[in-house]
DNA sequence: CCAAAAGTGTTGTTTATACACCCATGG
DNA sequence: CCATGGGTGTATAAACAACACTTTTGG
């Protein structure tokens, strides 16, 4: 568990009238994080006790989200939302789905909260999902004060979230699953300098089973995207592993050349 | 070129109070229907006259797409769109990006058509798009009275449409090429009954290049998915092809058994 | 010296690619 | 009989899958 720098509480209060949101689209970003050999999601509690409602003492945990802008791109505005509430920028964002089932907002606390903060708590929202990679680095967990608090959820033992929150999270691993497949994606998951086995410890746990290490490794090596550093690791009770940076340049080249078959 | 039944003039009219649209959300399908060995996508015609615009002579096109009911998922609101504008029902329909950049209403020509149809017309719109795939033998040209006329226009003589509509079909052929190479979806472009020729020739004209006829053919009937009908080609100068159909149940089984790695 | 993870090759199988000729039909 | 597209096999190269032992390090 760990806590990141996040957004003062009035990020969620009745919004100030110069800024203009249209109440009838959001974003929502699912968060990954890999730490400890595990698969996080980055959740952001909802404060129910602030805005008068009656808490029980269970935390109640949703998705980094809010309304778009009326005049804001939607990249610009997922970028906007995910650093005032976590104080995350500068990290991998794809859009990934638009979820837009009227019902997605049937739950009776998820209705009082939206009367608590929304000027019109009644519009029917859509929300186009975002999922984002972070890695361990730019976790930053020293924070400024009055942040929200935010957490790193394993996705093995999610709580239940608010609106169609754990749908829209279950979608975006079935597309992160998809994606690492095809796309160099991982190492937006890693530290800037990682060992052969920390990234395959990171596709076995994606994809959910085990791969062979000496496969997995000539595979890695032959896509030619890693630069092999003149670094090893240091205070390892075992013999020092290589480390390895992702050589951008050479991904940027081969997308140009077409060499990934399509985009 | 081939005219299809359509929705009636009034659909663009002003909204009719009872049905409540979501003034901020619409959805616009990309149809592709493959004819004449081409791929084609179908296009509405934007009346302007009917709305007192000074046109040209030249005729103005646009995607179907419409607002979204208040109340609707966005598969049924696409679904009832593509319905209500150009007849087609029960055809292949996927969502793919939402796409909401301001000045996506930035043409002139664009804001003076939302003027004359919209309650609404300065209301930041953004649109999920989708894309659909029908197959010849669900064109039914035969049409109703009233319809508004749509025209299939080959991809490679696309004109100028309206909105960003030209962006979200290069995206809408993008996300084909890469879909009809893990899944098997060209057959919701060719007859019920079709060839290996004709099947390769849809290959070939949506990725943009030849394949080799007996590694294309092998390949195929590999995945299993070809029922060989008793039944050949009649009337062709040449050899009678040998016809198939797509195993419908035997796709469906491989999807539960995981065949298909990733959905 | 021990526990722990790093690192490394070979083999058999499957898949991808390249390539050219004869066949059946309608006109 | 001719033009047109239908249909077929093989050989080579590349990718993938399975599998086990030695090395280095800190404690």
């Amino acid at each position: 568990m760990c806590f990141l720098q996040a957004t003062p509480l009035n990020m969620y209060s009745k919004k100030i009238k110069e800024v203009i949101h249209n109440p009838h689209v959001s974003v929502d970003c699912v968060v990954f994080g890999f730490q400890e050999n595990d698969l996080k999601v980055l959740l952001i509690e909802r404060n129910n006790k602030q805005n008068g409602l009656n808490t029980q003492v269970k935390k109640d945990w949703l998705l980094p989200g809010d309304l778009v802008f009326d005049n804001e791109d939607l990249d610009t505005s997922a970028k906007r939302i995910l650093k005032e509430l976590t104080n995350l920028e500068n990290i991998y964002l794809e859009q990934f789905y638009a979820f837009g089932n009227p019902e997605r907002v049937r739950k009776k606390t998820d209705k009082l909260w939206l009367e608590s903060i929304r000027t019109e708590p009644e519009a029917r929202v859509i929300t186009i999902a975002y999922f984002s990679l972070v890695k361990p680095d730019d976790f930053n967990p020293s924070a400024s004060s009055f942040a929200q608090e935010t957490e790193w959820y394993s996705l093995k033992d999610l709580p239940e979230l608010a609106f169609d929150h754990n749908e829209i999270v279950a979608y975006a691993l079935k597309t992160l699953k998809k994606k690492i497949q095809t796309h160099p994606v991982g190492f937006e998951l890693l530290p800037q300098k990682f060992t052969l086995s920390q990234l395959q410890k990171l596709y076995e746990t994606i994809l959910g089973h085990t791969l062979d290490k000496r496969n997995f490794r000539r595979q890695m090596i032959k896509k030619g995207l890693l630069k092999a550093l003149q670094e090893k690791q240091r205070n390892v009770p075992h013999k020092r592993a290589q480390l390895f940076e992702f050589d951008q340049e050479k991904y940027l080249q081969m997308s140009k050349d077409d060499f990934e078959f399509l985009k």
